[in-house]
DNA sequence: AACGTGATCAACCGCGGAGGC
DNA sequence: AGCCTCCGCGGTTGATCACGT
């Protein structure tokens, strides 16, 4: 029992837990971990894996119509996050009960109502929830044509057709239409200041309850960067470069998700510096490393990517003199069902898995090298600022180191 | 640059149900 | 019925990060 881990889980753990699961299944964890020869328990290893390695796992921020999800169940189920869950597709229990303790009851907190209170449960109904509606109906609208936009703001309210009573395939509550505000159709009407004579809640306005409470989804920051979700990938961190016809996203379309391996350090980002020479890395806060490109391309070539080094060496990193690419994590090239490369996959891809494994590991190496205070010095760049050296991080056509 | 504080989230824990013996 | 193991759930913790001063 003393040679069990506890704490975070290493690269090793994960890939062999990975690759045990692609080869054996899940299931009966407690042998599983023995079996897989890792010094875990059954739960540890269940745990990493549907909250954390499982392919389908769903990464990046709660959108509005997960949110509105959320609060819907919850109102219905209480704390049954597993049930939750399962409406949710990609969305583990945990990160939907970390989800309500640090945003809903943060602001249960701020309006100094109890979370279970049915003056916040009122104000989550009345308030914050058509509020998400009218910002969900937002951001449709904004990608229809501006006629049809404009049209539909025009419309007043209860002349507005599209009924949105089922939102995220969400079938709404019949008590939340015309009760506080008619939030159906492009408009939502609520009053000016949520107060009601039974409740203490009356600080707070709609726009700012609704600005706090229900936050823009971190996912339009991201798509900043990252221009286009992979379609089939359930994944919505998965994203595809830009593939218009530029630059050397044409070959290959290494994806990311970029977030996958913060604990570890191993999400990075490439660029080849054609002027030295140097592939650069950079480390998800702003640690950046060199690494001259006769070392990467050497770890490449011991992997079976023959010839045409330069070439190989784009389609892996997937960068190129005109931009630069998050790589993805070892392990999402080594689950069933990846999107590396889009064209040749088998075993280049195979080989790109086994170089990137070792390229992270040298990588992380040199990062832990520096010392934890060096290595916390470095790390109050926001995770997707631009780097230095380039105008973006991502702009896939302009970027340059 | 240093520090404090709040937010986030992976991982742990305890508990209880299910099933086998 | 009692005991044990496994599994899953919900609650909690603690490390790390972001951000403000």
């Amino acid at each position: 029992m003393e040679d069990l881990r506890r704490g975070p889980w290493t690269v090793e753990e994960d890939l062999t837990l990975v690759n045990y699961i692609a080869n054996h299944g899940e299931g009966r964890w407690n042998s599983l971990a023995r079996s897989a020869g890792l010094k875990r328990t059954g739960k540890s290893c269940r745990l990493r894996w549907l909250n954390y390695l499982r392919p389908d796992v769903r990464r990046g921020n709660i959108t509005l119509e997960e949110q509105l999800m959320i609060l819907e169940l919850h109102s219905r189920w209480g704390n049954r996050w597993s049930k939750i869950a399962q409406h949710l597709p990609g969305r583990t229990d945990n990160e939907i009960k970390n989800y309500w303790r640090t945003r809903v009851q943060k602001h249960a907190k701020q309006l100094k109502c109890d979370v279970n209170s049915k003056q916040f449960k009122d104000a989550m109904k009345y308030l914050w929830m058509p509020r998400l509606v009218e910002r969900i109906q937002a951001a449709s609208a904004s990608v229809s044509t501006a006629t049809v936009a404009a049209a539909a703001m025009a419309a007043p309210p209860t002349m507005a057709t599209t009924a949105a009573s089922n939102i995220g395939g969400m079938a709404f509550p019949p008590a939340l239409a015309g009760m506080g505000g008619d939030f159906r159709g492009g408009r939502v009407n609520v009053a000016p200041s949520y107060s009601t004579p039974e409740n203490s809640c009356t600080t707070a306005s709609s726009d700012s309850f609704g600005a706090q409470v229900s936050p823009v989804s971190d996912l339009t920051d991201l798509t900043e960067y990252y221009p286009i979700p992979a379609g089939d990938n359930p994944n919505p961190d998965y994203y595809q470069p830009n593939n218009n016809g530029q630059g050397c996203y044409q070959e290959s379309s290494l994806t990311s998700p970029c977030a996958y391996f913060n604990n570890y350090g191993m999400d990075f980002q490439a660029c080849m510096d054609q002027n030295n020479n140097q592939c650069i890395f950079h480390y998800p806060r702003s640690i950046s490393f060199s690494f001259h490109l006769d070392l990467i391309v050497s770890i490449v070539g011991d992997h079976g990517l023959e010839a045409n080094q330069e070439r190989k060496m784009r389609g892996l990193f997937n960068a190129s003199e005109r931009g630069c690419a998050l790589l993805a994590p070892p392990s999402f090239y080594l689950q069933k069902g990846c999107r590396a490369g889009g064209k040749k996959l088998g075993e280049e891809r195979e080989a790109k898995s086994k170089a990137i494994i070792l390229i992270a590991k040298l990588f992380d190496k040199k990062r832990m090298s520096m010392g934890p205070e060096r290595r916390r010095k470095k790390s109050h760049v926001s995770r997707f600022a631009p780097r230095q050296g380039f105008e973006r991080q991502c702009d896939w056509g302009r970027g340059v180191a």
